[in-house]
DNA sequence: AATCCATTTGACAACGCTGTCAGTTTGCTG
DNA sequence: CAGCAAACTGACAGCGTTGTCAAATGGATT
């Protein structure tokens, strides 16, 4: 059932170099104070027998276990999340870290039971909180009580001490509701998203801000609420669709929703972008591979989970986070959902 | 740093309860030759003072680590990940295990020493092995060298004694085939799938199954190399049809390629289903959401992983593996991306 | 009541590492 | 060349479990 092979311990390990196992830890763990004699001594003897600590042994004794959780939303609208773990994962795998997945349906009722049991039963030293984990109170509540570092990805405002990353949604928005309306359109659909994910309101609020810049009239029939999700983005668009008046174009708060509305119009009969252009936020895998090819923001999600998962580590090992105030910046791509207004 | 909370031992256990740690041990892991009336009280004991037994004094003692890794190919085309993911997590969480994932990147030269460090470094007891790393030998050779067991989730040849988990691909594709036949399609079209992977060849030998059983000619030059993701199907269908007798149909062994068939016809100005008709295989999250939603094939990829899942912790618990050595049964979906030859 | 097993319980030694602290060596200073 | 601080090194005690094996208990049988 095991492997045979039999274990090279850290007394292996000393004996082959003739020195203490004290000695073989300092060496190992990077302490100071090892001649440098000694530690090459060791670090021969160590690569010699392919010594590799006991990772059990290393937290019992030492109180750290190397384990990072990572708690997200299992919903599977949520493409973003393949970034975040890899992004995670990059950085946890050479820092000698493992990463632990604790996917969470929400709403949970129980979310503190199991966050507080994921947190003692896997003894995970951080945890990381991509969105929209990072904007429920009761998680960050919960983990600042029981004083587990986290690290969360998402457009809240960054509290002292806590790592926050963040992007620039609010100006991405900004800008892409700007484009649309350079395009001549000025009776634009807006999809709102999920009301509990921070970053909804920021999208939102660059529009309207995109709006106003422009002079043009804020109308609420052409405002709906999605939940990011591309049931809720074909619904929404399909009622500003049936509008008397409906829109020339529609900005979706994320791909999903983008989706959902292309699909809405095409049920319809409607030539995207000829008669409606459409776009989204997020540029998710599959936005360049529909049809039309999807106008959206691209945010550097792999980069801000990397940059997540760094300071979280740099913070569990007790160096002085740094953390970088500026949010990364997001990136307007357009494909083509997205076209002029037609004089029609 | 660190939860300030008093850790409760089992010492704690024991003294509250009145009996040895030994005693508290032999209830908390539910072993035999306990007297009912003690098992209780400690029963009472662990509640009342919350005892969460220590993992990593558990694994040092016990050798037993209870944690189960999945290495997988890290490669964003394939969605069907997430489905994984879910499945192997939803067994191991209750069962008490911790998930680690290890992302690879193919071909990777040094993928022996990565499983290898993988496997001692985050101490794992079993691994699970989705499609393509199941089809790898050079793993698998590995790993049974190692002596940590596995669950493949691959249409391969079931090795004795070991996990593996497959569903009907041959049988599904020829149903997809049969489906375009009936639909009086003669010139089908055949995108094959990555040459490494064991459900490559299920999926051609289905479809040329189907063809013969119908005697339609088998055209070689209907058939083309693909690689599993979008690009290889879109360059794959491109081809095709640009031929000078284009076929009426393609059948892509994955939806990514079919959603690169989709483009490449919408480049061509081809109506689909209308002048082209495109199947799938995966029935990944997006199939029915890209326009015209594919027709394709459904595997319970989430039932599978949790089967492997669940088989390889009986095997990790001693228990006999009783596998269930009929196939999981793929279903073909039919939407809107196929339709009968038209008369033109 | 004595005897004998089967069952139940407990004492104690690992498991492999890091923290503590005391002991030893080294390199300067005067 | 003694004297001393600073730089190294090592002995040993935990860390919280489980495995081993001996001891205690209890019930059935003489």
């Amino acid at each position: 059932m095991k492997p045979d092979r039999p274990k090279v311990t850290i007394f292996d390990v000393a004996e082959h170099a003739g020195v203490s196992i004290k000695t073989v830890s300092r060496v190992v763990n990077n302490e100071p104070n090892v001649r440098e004699n000694t530690r090459e001594r060791v670090m021969l003897a160590v690569r010699e027998l392919r010594y590799q600590p006991n990772a059990a042994a290393r937290e019992l004794s030492g109180k750290r276990s190397r384990i990072i959780g990572l708690i997200y939303e299992n919903a599977e609208e949520f493409s973003y999340l393949n970034d975040v773990f890899n992004g995670a994962l990059g950085i946890c795998e050479p820092a000698g870290y493992s990463l632990l997945l604790r996917p969470l349906t929400l709403p949970d009722p129980e979310i503190i039971d199991h966050i507080r049991q994921f947190a003692t039963n896997a003894r995970v030293e951080g945890i990381v909180l991509p969105a929209p984990m990072g904007d429920l109170p009761e998680v960050s509540g919960l983990l600042r009580e029981m004083r587990i570092p986290f690290a969360a990805i998402t457009p809240r405002e960054p509290a002292p001490d806590e790592i926050n990353i963040l992007c620039n949604d609010e100006a991405a928005s900004h800008a892409l509701t700007e484009l649309l309306i350079r395009q001549g359109h000025d009776a634009i659909g807006f999809i709102k998203g999920h009301p509990d994910h921070g970053a909804s309101h920021k999208r939102f609020a660059g529009y309207r801000r995109a709006l106003k810049r422009h002079g043009v009239a804020y109308a609420p029939r052409l405002v709906r609420q999605g939940y990011f999700d591309f049931e809720s983005g074909r619904i929404a668009a399909g009622r500003m669709l049936d509008l008397p008046n409906p829109p020339s174009a529609v900005l979706a708060s994320n791909d999903d929703m983008a989706a959902g509305a292309i699909f809405a119009a095409r049920k319809r009969g409607l030539n995207v972008p000829g008669e409606l252009s459409i776009a989204g936020f997020d540029d998710t895998r599959f936005s360049s591979r529909i049809w039309p090819p999807l106008t959206t923001v691209r945010q550097p999600i792999v980069q801000m989970a990397e940059t997540a998962a760094a300071l979280l580590i740099d913070k569990l090992n007790g160096h002085s986070t740094e953390a970088p105030e500026t949010p990364f910046e997001c990136e307007v791509v357009i494909r083509e959902s997205t076209a002029p207004l037609s004089p029609a």
